[in-house]
DNA sequence: CCATGTGAAAGCGTTCACAGCG
DNA sequence: CGCTGTGAACGCTTTCACATGG
């Protein structure tokens, strides 16, 4: 089991990893990784040393092998049937996403409530009504989904998920969720990411006029 | 100076407040706050003491003062000019969600590289080319910005608007930028999400076939 | 000699437990 | 009597510093 800090940095190492392949790079030491990955070099050994010793004292990583064992951490050589309910402007653009399907992400199913998007067909997936959700989440073998209704809906989406089978949300609507605890969690806040640097943007306006400069607290921040 | 991990939890308390004002509900007791935001009781006295002694013992929070104050220190009183760089389909989504202009986040000015899009509204913005940009971020005094580019250009793009005078960036390529520490960054990475879900996922799924049941480590965070 | 891998230390954030006040 | 406000305990994360090994 891994600290989930260290969950959250390795898509950022693999990230990096695959970008210097691309460069024809072999070997990349701890002190460059944690500068493209934006973090400290000791973390990087830290988080590294939890998987096994991939590396070599005096060189390096070798950048297709730990490439490689990232990958398989994180279960990406298995494909995922995701799930994506609501087809607004967001759910649009998620299921255009290409992140997704690049790293063996797969949305086969698509729902709204509009009877004027249903039967069309967004990317690989075809639109369906909600009365459908548990039958055709069950029928495909959907496991993770994505949320992208409206605040008042996404709890009992939700639950209708959960109920058919699927065990990992992310979630985009402004509501906590409240979900049995064997089901993972994640939630994207767009109106909370603003109010946060609303705060700190405040906080400038306020202090300058004691301090001389704005140099302040900077909310740097990959989650 | 708030902590951060407070700050990032004063838009839930805001939210919930919001509603139970809505519902007629005139004080809330630590409790049912802590229920409603998805956190615990001990956290959200501590994250208000903070903020200052704005509850009465034996009662509660007075939920129409503890708003106004949220609201205060999150400089909601106060409006921000936002740019948008990008109108993808992510791009589009973000201005047209309703949770910004909702909370005095105005989007002002949009831009993008595609000629076919320049010159059109998009919400209450005009879309400008790029070469525009310093001069339309300074003339209407924007200070914070949504990145919503493909990854390849983020980066340049994150230079051009903090030197255009953008103090707060919100970014959705996935990349890592490298600012200057007077700029407020916050990342918001569905790949890296997916990723971490996708973790947690496989892990149910080769434990299953030593453990009984799906009783696994439920990432449940909001950030 | 150089960079990894890792105990130990320091720093944060969360939770507990209860004194104190309305 | 109930609930806030808070010191103290706990646990997690990050950082340091260096022994270890190619």
């Amino acid at each position: 089991m891994l600290p989930e800090a260290t969950v959250r940095r390795l898509p950022l190492y693999l990230r990096v990893l695959t970008d210097a392949i691309a460069e024809q790079q072999v070997t990349m030491a701890s002190e460059e990784l944690a500068s493209r990955a934006g973090v400290n070099a000791a973390q990087v050994r830290k988080d590294l040393s939890y998987l096994g010793s991939y590396g070599t004292r005096g060189v390096g990583y070798d950048t297709g092998l730990l490439c490689q064992h990232l990958s398989r951490q994180l279960g990406l050589n298995q494909d995922f049937k995701v799930a994506l309910v609501g087809l607004g402007n967001l759910g649009l653009a998620l299921v255009n996403y290409r992140g997704f399907a690049h790293r063996g992400f797969h949305v086969v199913a698509a729902f709204d409530t509009d009877p004027a998007k249903v039967g069309r067909r967004v990317g690989d997936a075809t639109v369906h009504g909600m009365a459908e959700l548990a039958l055709v989440v069950a029928r495909e073998g959907v496991t993770m989904a994505l949320i992208a209704t409206p605040a008042a809906v996404a709890q009992d989406v939700a639950e209708r998920l959960v109920s058919a089978g699927v065990t990992s949300l992310l979630n985009f609507a402004p509501v906590v969720l409240n979900l049995p605890p064997h089901v993972s969690l994640r939630q994207v806040d767009l109106a909370v990411e603003l109010q946060v640097l609303g705060y700190y943007e405040h906080l400038r306006a306020g202090t300058a006029l004691f301090a001389g400069n704005g140099a302040g607290p900077a909310a740097t921040d990959t989650d």
